[in-house]
DNA sequence: TATGAATGAGCTTTCATTCAT
DNA sequence: TATGAATGAAAGCTCATTCAT
C-alpha cells in the first residue's frame, strides 16, 4: 500500500507546495484571470475549498506564487553568482549570473513565464510585486556595469543614467533570448548566455574606450 | 438637430474607429480578460450590440486590434527606414527604424502596451498574431546584421544561428529600454536609439573582427 | 395571444416591481440569510443576472424592499390617520391609525413579516432602516399620547420618559396583537383596534387621573 | 500539568455548557443562519470535531440553545411569581411575574435577543420552539386576566378571546419594553415593571367594569 | 444604423459536515 | 476525550452574447 498513487492527510507544508506547484503549471498556461481556482485544485489532488483553507483567494495564491518562483529565480542567480567570491571581476561575474539565469529559465520553463509574462500584465499589486524582482537584477547588472566603468581610464563618460539604459537594455535582451532559447530546439543555456555576453560586454568595452556610434 | 452634442448614425468606418481606439485603451488598462465589452462600449459612447454588430465578438475585437496596431507599429518603423532609399548601410538603417519604433512606443503607448504585454500573454490565437509581427522586425533586424556581416572579410564565423539570436537580443533590448523609456521621465527616442546603437552596434562589430568573451 | 402566460421586454419599471414583490415574498419565507436570489428570480419570472442589473445585490434589494414596504404602511396609517384632519381629537386619530395598521398587517402579511421581524433580526444597515420606521411610528403615538396628557388638569404627573415608555408599550402591543390576529381565524382589524383602544387609552386615562398601581 | 492556560480534558457536561454559552453568543450577535459553526468551536475553546461530537449539528445546537434559555427565562419568571405562594391575588403575580422577566431580559441580553428575535425569525422548527415558550406565559397572563375578571360582578362581558387578545397585547407591550429598557441607558427593571402594570391593569380594570371606548 | 431588455454559463468563495487518528 | 485534514454542495455575482424593435 506504500507509495500509492493518491496520498491522503498529508501534512499542510506538503498540500501547500503542491497547490503552488498546480498554480505556476496553471497561471503559466492560462494566465491569471482565464486561469480557474477549480482547474489548479485539480490539479493538485485536491478540492478546492482546501485551497482557500491554506492560500485564501486567488489573490493571495497568485502573489504566493509570484513570490516564491521569484525568490527561486534570485536564489539561482545569487547562487550561481557568489560561487567565485566577491573578488571575481564584474565580467566573470555577468557570465556566471547569466548562465545561471538562462539554466533557471530553461529547467523551470512555468515559472519563467509566470514571472516575466503574467505577473507583469495583470495590473497591481502583481505587476510591483514582479517589477520588484526585475529591479534587483537590473541594479545588480547596473552595478557590474558601473564597476566595470570605475576600472576604465575615465569610465568613458558614461553618466548614471547611461548604466541604468545599460542594464535595462542587457537585462531586456536576456529576457528575450531565454523566451527564445526555450522555444527553438537545441539552445543551451550555455549557448544563450555566451551569445549575450559576446554581445554585450564587447559593446560595453567599446563604450566605455568612447568609441560610439553616431549617425550620418 | 445638426451638431447635437452627440453625433449619432456616424458611417460605419467611424464607428468603428471608435471601438477600436476605445478598445486599445481598455485592453491596455486591464489586459484581454478582465476588460469588459460594456466599458468598451461605454468608452467608444455606443451601445454594446452596436460593438458586436461591427465587430462579432471579444476575441475578434482582440484581434482587430492588435493587427491595426501591430499594422501602424510597422508601418511607422518601415516609413522610418524607408527614407533614406535601399543603399543606405545597415547601421544607418538600423538607427533609423530604432528611431522610429521608440517614437511610436512613446507617442501609442496603450498601443504598445497591448502589442508587447497583452497581446503576447493571451495564449492563441492572440499571441500567434503577435509573434508574426515581432517575427517580422526580428526578421528585420536579422537582415541587417547579416548584411553587416557579409560586408566583412570572412564575417566573423557568425553562423545564421548567430544571427538570429543577436537579432533576439537586439530587438529584446529595444522592447526594455521602450518600457523603461516611457516610464522614466525625461528620456527620449532619440535618447533611446543612441544608447542602444552604442551599446549594439560596437558589440556586433567586435563580434564581427571575431573578437570573442570567454569565461576564464 | 394577448395576456399570454409569460410576458417578456417588459419595460424596466414594471420588472423592478415585480421583482421586489418577489423578494417580499421570499425574505417574508426564509429570511434575509435563506432566501437565494435564484429563488427570488424564479419568482419574478425573470433570470438571475436582470435581478442583479436592476437591484444590484441581495443587500440593495433587501434595503429596497425595506424601505419599499415601510414607506406602503407608513403611507397607509397617515392616510387613516389624515381623513378626519388635525381637529379631531387623539383618541380618534389613535383609533384611525390602529385601524389602519392592522389593516395593512393583514392585507399584506408578507410585507408586515418582512418589516417586523426579518428586517430587525438582520443586523445594519436593514436593523437600522426598519428602526427608523418603527421610530416614526413610535414618535406619532408619543405625540398623542403627549396631547392627551396635556388636555388634563396637571397632566397627571407624567414625564416624557413615561410618555416614551407608554408609546413603546403600546406599539409593541399593537405588533404582537397583528401578529396574533393574522394566525388567528376570524379576527378583524376592527376586532384587534378595538381592544387595543380598550386595554390601552382607558389605562392612560387613568394614569393621567393618577390612579397608579404599586405593589402590595 | 495541573492548571495549564488551557483546560484540556473537561467533563462532558462542562464542555457542553461552553459550547451552548458560546452559541448564545454567536446566534445573538449573528442569528442562525450568519453564525459560523467555526466562530461557537472558536469562543468556546474547542475544535469544531467536539462541538458535532457533542451537539450533532447546528440545527440541533440552535434547538438545544432554544430549550436552554427558555427554561431559563421561565424558571426566572416562575420563581419570581411563586415567591408569595398560590394565594397571593393577580396583580400581585403579575407584578411578580413582570419584575422578574425585565430582570431577566436585563441580565441576559443575549438570551434575550436569541428568543424573542433570532428563534422566531428562523422558520421551523425553532419559531416552533419559541412559539410553545411564549405561548406558555401567555396563558399564565390570560390566567391572571381571566382570574381577575372572575372576581369582577359579571366580568365586564369578557369572552374568552378578550382574554386572548389581552394577553396577546400585554406580552407584546412588555417585549417591546424590555428591548427598549435595554438599549436605553438608566432604565431599570423595576421601572418598566411599573409602567407596564400602570398602563395594563389599569386599563384591564376598566374593561372589566364595561367602560369601553368607541369611536365617535 | 442603433438600442433597451434579457440570459446561459461560469466563476470565486463559503460553510456545515465528516474522516482518520 | 479531542483534533488536523479534507470535502460536497450551494450561493452571490459577472460577463459575453443575443433578441426584438
Amino acid at each position: 500500500m506504500a507509495g500509492g498513487a493518491k496520498a491522503r492527510r498529508l501534512p499542510r507544508v506538503v498540500r501547500e507546495r503542491q497547490m503552488l506547484d498546480a498554480a505556476v503549471l496553471s497561471f503559466a498556461r492560462h494566465g491569471y484571470q482565464a486561469a480557474s481556482m477549480d482547474e489548479i485544485a485539480e490539479l493538485a489532488g485536491v478540492s478546492k475549498p482546501l485551497v482557500y483553507l491554506y492560500l485564501n483567494s486567488k489573490e493571495e495564491l497568485f502573489t504566493a506564487v509570484i513570490r516564491r518562483e521569484a525568490g527561486a529565480l534570485l536564489g539561482a542567480v545569487a547562487a550561481g553568482v557568489g560561487v567565485g567570491g566577491p573578488e571575481v571581476p564584474p565580467d566573470e561575474r555577468l557570465w556566471a549570473g547569466l548562465l545561471a539565469f538562462f539554466t533557471y529559465a530553461a529547467e523551470h520553463p512555468d515559472s519563467w513565464v509566470v514571472l516575466s509574462r503574467q505577473a507583469r500584465t495583470q495590473g497591481e499589486p502583481f505587476a510591483g510585486e514582479a517589477a520588484r524582482m526585475r529591479d534587483g537584477i537590473v541594479r545588480f547588472v547596473a552595478g557590474l556595469i558601473g564597476e566595470a566603468a570605475a576600472g576604465v581610464e575615465g569610465g568613458g563618460g558614461i553618466t548614471p543614467r547611461d548604466v541604468d539604459a545599460l542594464a535595462q537594455a542587457l537585462v531586456g535582451a536576456a529576457e528575450s533570448l531565454a523566451g527564445w532559447a526555450n522555444e527553438t530546439p537545441g539552445v543551451t543555456a550555455k549557448e544563450a548566455a555566451a551569445t549575450l555576453m559576446n554581445f554585450a560586454w564587447a559593446g560595453l568595452g567599446n563604450l566605455m574606450k568612447s568609441e560610439r556610434w553616431s549617425p550620418r
